[in-house]
DNA sequence: GCACCTATTATTAGCTACTAATAATTGTAA
DNA sequence: TTACAATTATTAGTAGCTAATAATAGGTGC
């Protein structure tokens, strides 16, 4: 595979095919490097990287990402706003991918559902800040990763800094997701009060 | 840690400690089930379970484990699952970022705060495959970005594959939304149905 | 030339966590 | 008492190491 390769050379490929493949031993390393196994042994001591068992037991404890919280990113909730009259309606589409479902099923989970009626909902109101302050949902039918979502909310009641948004989900003409979000216009105020 | 267990007990034994920490030596699980290491071995050899270093090497290349958690992969919580009994009660841990928040006013979008009680109640039904079908959600306080969120979960009711789960959201003693969610536990056939 | 140094390779002893095979021991039931 | 299962022990061999020591090759400086 290699050959003539110098020090640095080789203990920078040994770093970099152990990023790709933890499970190489010192052995194959050599066959690979044209080393000797204690030099590919040597190598490793100077580096600091730990023998092949600790790597795999370090990918086995860190797989499963134990503590690392997986955010929604924005493009993914929102969707893409298609039409809006402030205060009145609006209507948004979301694609729905793969990593939007469960593995297991390829059902879209709800959440995303709901971020995107949420999010409409929040963009329909002619205000500053809005927040949600209730909702209810009811999701018809599962969503299949891949297809698309089409959002549309309409503001049903205004009193005051109140606004009642009813929000239906549809694809291919089919309801998927119904939900009623009791949304308030918020001014700067209530960040200082609360906090 | 055992006495005097029968062979298909401490078989049972050895099978569910395994299922929780594969990590364990036939030394280790001699120790906990009093047994001697031959002992040990030879109920792996007859469950067909291989040796430790096998296992560590099929947790890190990601084969198929049945988790404890069986209708989420850890990845797919939104948050961190702190504790959990199966088909009851659950709770987890959400550190809220600036980039989960509105902008102007710092305060934390809506549907993290349902993404983290919906798959925490999700991760608690004990079952394949679970499905939000119908939510009820208030939230009571603003959340700022940088709070921490605590979510805890209790299925509340339990009719064949219906689960009633009502779900808190605490921030410093405060609690900031509750929501009260319907899941279905759902097999496979379904997802072949509506395809 | 020689001393010195680095890099590389070899060798040996010991470790863990096993497999595989064989054998001995214990207990219990026909 | 014999037969059998369950358990434990023993031995040889394996992979993939650590740790320590030693040998060898090649170059540099003087």
């Amino acid at each position: 595979m290699f050959q003539n390769l110098s020090k640095s050379e080789r203990q920078k490929g040994i770093k970099e095919y152990l990023s790709k493949d933890p499970f190489l031993s010192d052995k194959k390393l050599a066959e690979l490097f044209n080393f000797s196994v204690q030099t590919i042994r040597l190598d490793r001591l100077e580096m600091g990287i730990p023998e092949m068992r600790k790597r795999i037991v370090q990918v086995a404890k860190n797989t499963p990402s134990t503590d690392k919280v997986k955010s929604l990113k924005k493009e993914e909730i929102i969707g893409e706003l298609i039409d809006i009259e402030l205060g009145k309606n609006g209507i948004a589409i979301l694609k729905t991918t793969k990593d939007m479902a469960f593995n297991k099923t390829g059902i879209v989970r709800s959440h995303y559902i709901f971020s995107l009626a949420d999010s409409l909902a929040i963009s329909i109101i002619d205000t500053e800040v809005a927040l949600t302050g209730i909702a209810r949902l009811s999701y018809k039918k599962p969503v299949y990763a891949g297809q698309t979502l089409v959002a549309k909310a309409r503001v049903a009641r205004n009193r005051g800094n109140k606004y009642l948004v009813s929000v239906h989900v549809k694809t291919d003409q089919k309801e998927v997701f119904t939900g009623k979000l009791v949304i308030f216009s918020v001014n700067d105020k209530i960040k200082k009060e609360k906090t």
